[in-house]
DNA sequence: GCAAATTAATGATTTATTCAAG
DNA sequence: CTTGAATAAATCATTAATTTGC
C-alpha cells in the first residue's frame, strides 16, 4: 500500500539538524490545497489575524508556523506576477501585432486582489474587498471567531469535501482565539 | 520612574488607531545612540536573537518592539548603501579620471559587514564575518542574558550612562562559526 | 530497480522601492 | 525632508523530480 501520506514528519516538524542543514517546511498536499483555495479566492495577502487562522487550520494537517504561511503567500504573489509578466513578454515577442498588453500592475497594496491566474479555473473570483482589519479594538475580540472570518468560510468548504485518505473531518472550533495581550505596537508588522 | 521629560508616548506605546491611523515608533535619542553604536560596530544585520536582546535593551528607554528594531536596521542599511552609491556617483561625476570606482557590492548577504561609512574615521574595520547564529536555546529571556554577548557588551557601555560613544572598536569575536545551524524550522523568519 | 548526479520547484532571506507619519 | 513601516523583486538554499548509469 502506498501510504503516500505516511510520512508524518514531512510536515516539517522535524527540523533537527545536528549537521548544519536547515530543513524547510514541506507543505502537505492538503495544505497546499487550502492555501491555493484561499489565494484563488482573492485573499492574496492576508493580514496577520487571518494568517494565524490559516496557520491553525493548516496545522491540522501537519506542523506549520505562521511565518511559513506568510512566506507562502509572499512567494505565491511574487511568482504569480513574474509568470504573468513572462507570459506577457512572451506573447509580445510572439505576436507580431503592436498590441502590447501592458498590464501594469498598479501595486495597490490592498489585501484582496482579483487573481487573474491565466491557467487557473477562475473558480473563486471574487471579492476585491478592502478589509484592512486593524487591531481590533473594535469588537474583534469576541472569542468565538468574532465576525466574518474568511478562513471560516473556506473551512466550510472543506468540511466533508476533500476526500483525503484517512482524514476525518471533524468540526473545528478554534474559538479560543489567542488574543494578543501584548502591547502591539504594530499590528501588521513583519512579525 | 524616570521622567525623561518629554513625550512619554513618543516611545510608540500608543499606537491605538481607532480611526486607522497608525502612529509609528519614534526612537528616543538614547535608543538611536544604542542602535547606531551597534550598527557602527559592524553588526548591520542582527539575527533574531540579537534583535530581541537589542529590543530589550532599548525598551529601558521607551516602548519598542522587535519589529521596530528590525525595521531600523533594515532602513539603516538601505539608506547607508544608497548614500554611498550617491556619493560614488557624485565622485565619479566630479573626478575627471576614468577611474570608475565600480564598487560592485557582491551581495554578500553576510550579517556582519565592514561599515564603510564615508564620514567615519574608518576605525572599525572589522570583520565581515559570516555568523548565522542560530541560537536555539530560548534562554534569552530576562535580562540575565545568556550565551550571546554582543549586546551585553554594548550594554556595559551604557550601564549607568550613555557615555557618548567614541565608539571604540574593540575586538569583535562574535562566533565566527560559519555553520548555519538552525534547530528551529524557521528560526530567523520574518517574525 | 536502485542510487548518485542533475535539474526543476519552491521555501526562506535579503535588498530595493514605495507609502505615509512627523 | 527625514524616516519608520510595508511590500515587491531578487536571490539564496534546500527539497522533490528527473535523468543517467550500473
Amino acid at each position: 500500500m502506498e501510504d503516500h501520506g505516511g510520512q508524518e514528519d514531512a510536515g516539517g516538524s522535524r527540523e533537527r539538524n545536528n549537521e548544519g542543514v536547515r530543513s524547510r517546511w514541506t507543505p502537505k498536499p492538503e495544505q497546499i490545497l487550502i492555501l491555493e483555495s484561499i489565494f484563488n479566492s482573492g485573499m492574496v495577502n492576508p493580514p496577520k489575524d487571518e494568517t494565524v487562522r490559516i496557520r491553525k487550520l493548516l496545522e491540522k494537517f501537519g506542523s506549520v508556523g505562521d511565518a511559513n504561511v506568510f512566506y507562502w503567500f509572499q512567494n505565491r504573489r511574487s511568482r504569480s506576477r513574474r509568470r504573468q509578466r513572462q507570459q506577457i513578454h512572451e506573447a509580445a515577442a510572439t505576436t507580431t501585432s503592436h498590441a502590447t498588453a501592458t498590464q501594469q500592475q498598479q501595486q495597490q497594496h490592498g489585501y484582496y486582489q482579483t487573481t487573474n491566474e491565466s491557467g487557473g479555473g477562475g473558480s473563486g473570483g471574487g471579492g476585491a474587498i478592502h478589509q484592512y482589519e486593524m487591531s481590533g479594538s473594535s469588537s474583534s475580540s469576541g472569542g468565538g471567531g468574532g465576525g466574518g472570518d474568511f478562513v471560516n468560510e473556506h473551512l466550510c468548504s472543506f468540511s466533508g469535501e476533500i476526500g483525503f485518505p484517512g482524514i476525518y473531518n471533524g468540526v473545528h472550533k478554534w474559538g479560543a482565539n489567542r488574543s494578543r495581550q501584548g502591547p502591539d505596537r504594530h499590528e501588521r508588522n513583519v512579525w
